[in-house]
Formats: structure tokens, sequence, C-alpha cells
RNA sequence: CGGGGCGUAGCGUAGCCCGGUUAUCGCGCCACAUUUGGGAUGUGGAGGUCGCAAGUUCGAAUCUUGCCGCCCCGACCA
């Protein structure tokens, strides 16, 4: 990669880190690796994870919690998925410390070391499925929906805020069913529910497809995503949907009776996202003023800002914005009025849109002489003064726009940067030129999606679902392809 | 784990190459006053193990060695 490529990246990078910590939403912390999620993003996550949730219930399922600390030998029983996520895992070794007796402060104490290791859960297939086992001895078992919201631990050798911690905040769902089929469905349809949740809450269009062979999960049998575009023409992976075939069930013993009697392994899925879901947001959204919040998911969704000279003024205003508030609120339209005396208009007018709050309302002595408020909104910075008659209404109204505005905005963009390369020159030259998502032809095997990848750093991102049939040679070797693949640069 | 950069007040920094008064500047913080329609101004004030440790030296933020930590790029990954 050319030294201004990687230059570039680098001061995306300080961006993307920059706007974070500006807009309050986490903190770097001690541990390594970890972040610390501030009021303000946890709010924001807190709106995502309710819709999510509400979602899931909608579709069937049930929230549970299982361990966080998985026996070393449940690790070890799906071979595939052992091999993904040994490298990446934090082991608790021993359970007691005590002072050290040569010298000051406390040192693990090597009489407390556990039997069996526990693996700190990197993703809980494992623990789950050697739950199941108990939980499942007939076709009248099934279907197990089951979702849990956790913390897994992955030690990565590099991470970036919100895209990819030591710890992280997700959702995984694990689900067991009596036919393929039947899981199939399932996997599609919360793949669906992710790619719903992304266009109409987060405003951020996302491309499903399936996964090839060497992006796919650990064990399983097939790896649903959805893709979505960062500014910076970089692919991320949003969320993913596993059909898990009979691979857990096998590994972990888990057999059912049919209703002819006969015994079967269960069918699984596991699906989720996670915490990543905010840096995707930061990255499809903001501009150089700051974060740019989907009113949907915006933890404040309209600021009000007084502008007023002496306590007389400033109790005008507060009986005016008093009513103002009580309709947005009845509206459920989430308000903050800032009346924090020590500092100034233009002071939190910069602060709201670093914080990427969709509407702000400014509301002086002037206006309530004329009725009428000034409404900014964040998404293209368009001030216009508007009647304070109706004005939670028109809020409301402006709040939809905004939403759909920014949707819209990410699409072109995200269509825009769809482009088609017939050969290796062509794909080059996209890549390093223009980013996004390339369509080219590929020949199906692993070694060449490898080679592609090395002299690349770009990925098959995914393999759309109903992906159209077109004969063609593939941009590496030239052998024959039956269809086109996504290709990108990704996170 | 490899390459690059960095570590000085809450934050951002100058000074380091070429050792020498009381460690620079901006933001922020505290007090008071004037201000308030796009990150206010003035005056006064508080705040420092110069990442840690050892060494060289009359003297170290500055030189040497070791260690620790962070950021960026790569490999790995959601």
């Amino acid at each position: 990669m050319s030294k201004e490529i990687t230059s570039r990246e680098a001061d995306y990078s300080q961006w993307y880190n920059d706007l974070i910590l500006k807009a309050g939403l986490a903190d770097y912390s001690d541990v390594r690796g970890c972040m610390v999620i501030k009021p303000y993003g946890f709010a924001l996550w807190e709106n995502m994870r309710d819709q999510l949730d509400k979602r899931f219930k909608e579709t069937g399922h049930q929230n549970a919690y299982f361990p966080l600390f998985i026996p070393k030998s449940f690790l070890s029983k799906e071979a595939a998925h052992v091999e993904g996520f040994a490298k990446e895992c934090a082991v608790v070794t021993h359970y007691r410390l005590m002072n050290d007796p040569n010298g000051k402060g406390i040192i693990v104490d090597p009489e407390a070391k556990l039997e069996e290791e526990l693996i700190v859960r990197p993703t809980s297939e494992t623990i789950i499925w050697n739950t199941y086992k108990t939980w499942v001895q007939s076709y009248r078992d099934l279907p197990l929906l089951i979702n849990q919201w956790a913390n897994v631990v992955r030690w990565e050798m590099r991470t970036r805020l919100f895209l990819r911690t030591t710890e992280f905040l997700w959702q995984e769902g694990h689900t067991a069913h009596a036919t393929a089929q039947e899981a199939i469905d399932e996997t599609i349809q919360m793949l669906n529910v992710y790619a719903e949740f992304a266009e109409e809450w987060m405003a951020m269009p996302v491309i499903k497809g399936i996964k090839s062979i060497n992006e796919r999960f650990a064990g399983a049998e097939d790896t649903y995503c959805i893709e979505a575009l960062m500014q910076d023409g970089k692919a991320l992976q949003a969320g993913t949907s596993h059909f898990l075939g009979q691979n857990f069930a096998k590994a972990f013993d888990v057999k059912f009776s049919d209703k002819e009697n006969k015994l079967d392994y269960v069918w699984a899925t596991s699906w989720g996202v996670s915490t990543r879901l905010i840096g995707a947001l930061v990255m499809a959204h903001s501009d150089d003023d700051g974060l740019i919040l989907p009113p949907k998911l915006a933890p404040i969704q309209v600021v009000i800002v007084p502008i007023y000279k002496g306590a007389d003024q400033k109790a005008a205003i507060d009986e005016k914005v008093k009513t103002l508030m009580e309709n947005l609120k009845a509206l459920n339209i989430s308000v903050k009025y800032d009346d924090d005396d020590s500092r100034r208009p233009g002071w939190k007018f910069a602060e709201y849109e670093m914080k990427g709050v969709p509407v702000r309302v400014a509301i002086g002595t002037r206006d309530l002489e004329n009725n009428v408020v000034e409404v900014a909104r964040r998404d293209n910075k368009t001030k216009e003064t508007i009647s304070i008659d109706g004005l939670a209404t028109s809020i409301q109204v402006l709040l939809h726009d905004i939403q759909e505005n920014i949707y819209n905005r990410a699409k072109t963009y995200r269509d825009e940067n769809i482009r088609k390369a017939d050969t290796w020159d062509e794909f080059m030259k996209l890549l390093d030129e223009k980013g996004g998502f390339i369509s080219a032809h590929w020949d199906g095997t692993a070694e060449t999606e490898d080679k592609i990848k090395e002299l690349s750093k770009a990925t098959i991102r995914c393999i759309l679902l109903d992906n159209p049939k077109e004969e063609g040679a593939c941009i590496l070797t030239g052998k024959p392809s039956s269809e086109r693949v996504l290709f990108a640069r990704a996170y």
C-alpha cells in the first residue's frame, strides 16, 4: 500500500478517535485495549439495545443469561470453533491473591491454582450448548429461542474504540431447531431484523449477503452478514447471523426425539451485533463539526438553548420553554433545556453539534416578541425561524425529515461506491483511488481469495443474497466464474 | 509481535539536537466585574514526582542504559 494511503488512513483514525472523545461517547481506559463508555455513549447504546430487544421479543425470543467463564474443556469440543478463537482468549488460572512475602504489593497466590482453567467467554456457543443438552429431549422442547445481552472478551492484537475493543458489549442469540430448514429460516429472519434496524433506525444502508468460506464464523455452516460502507471507503461488518448446522449439537450431544420417535441432533443458529454499531454510526454519518445522530436513536433529540440578558428575560423564556417541553414530551420526543448560565449560547451551539443532537431550538427575547424560535437542524446545518404555535408538531416532522435525509445521503454515497471491476488492474486502481465495494468475478477458491487479500488488502465482504448469475473470468486467475462477489478493504 | 511516532499541570503543547536562574504558551479550573443571537473579555489566582528506574555530571526535562505505557501502520479480528 502506498504511503499516501497509509497516512490518509492514519488521519481518518485520528479524526474518528477525536470525534468519539470530544462528543463524549467514550474514553480510553487504563486497561489494555478496553474503553470506558461514557453516559452519552451508553445512552445511545441503550436506545439501540431497547429497539433490538423489542424486535427479538416480537420474533419470539426470550432473554436469559449464561456464565462469563467457560471451562477450557468446553471450548475444545467443536474443532473449528476452538481453532477460530484459541488465539484470542483471556484465561483465568488462579482464584486468589496474597501479600508479596518478598516485598510490597500483592501477588497471585501460587497455591490457588485452578484445576481446570476458565476462559473468559469470547462468545457463548459452547457454554450455552452444554446447557441446551439438558434442556432438550423432545421436539416439544423446540424451537429454543434464546438471546443474551452480555459482555465478551477477545484478546485482539490491535484495538480501536468501539470497532474492536478487548472487552465489548453485545447480544448473542442462540437457537435450536428440529429441522435444518427451520434453522436456516431463523438465520435469515434475524439477518433481516438486523438489516431493518440498521436502515430504519441507524439510517445506515447495508448489504445483506453470505460470507465466503474463508470469512465464515468458526463452527458455522454458513455465515450471513450485513455490510455497511464507511465514509472513508472502507467496509464494516455490522452484524452476523450464522447457520450452525448440527455442529454444536454433535459436539455437545444435543439430541431430540421427533414425532416418529427417531433420535436426531438439533439444528442451530447464532446471531449477534455489538457496540461496534456505535462505531458504524459515527463513521456513517459524522462530519467535521461532530457526530450526526439519527433522530430515532439520539439520546437527546432536541436541545433548547435560551438567549437572554438578566433574570427577567430568563423567566419569560423559561415560561415559554416549559410549555414547549411538555408538548414535545407528549409526542415522545426527548428534549434537553440547557439553561446553564456558565456557558454562552455560541459555546452550546458548537457543543451540541459535536454531540450530534439532531435539532436545536434557540429562543431569545427577540423571538418571544415575535412568537417565533430559531430551529437549526444538525444534518445539513440549516436554520429557520418558525412560529412557536404548533412547534412541537413541526419538530416531530423535522425529526422525521432528518432521519430520512441522512439515510438517503448515506445510501447515495454507498450506491455511488459500488463499482464493477473486470481486470486486476482495474480492481487495484479502484481500491487505491476510490475505495468502496467492488463487484468482481472470483474463481470460488479459498486460495485465490487469500492471494487477493495478500496482494490488495481487500477481502470478500459477501456474496449477495439472490446474487444474479453471470458468466465471467476471475480477476486474478482468469478462471471461469458464475457470479460476481463484493470485495472491499474493511475494518 | 514487527515498523513509525509519542510520554512535560485536567487537556493540548514549547523547551531536548547544543545540560545551567523560579520549566513555556494556549485551553480548562477558582474569584470578581462586564457580558450573552455562533466556542466572550478584563483583572487577579490555584495547579508540576518533566512516564518510571538507574547511570554520567558541580548541576539532568535535556545526555546514556533499561523498563513501563499510549497512539498510528502491518499481521490477527466483530
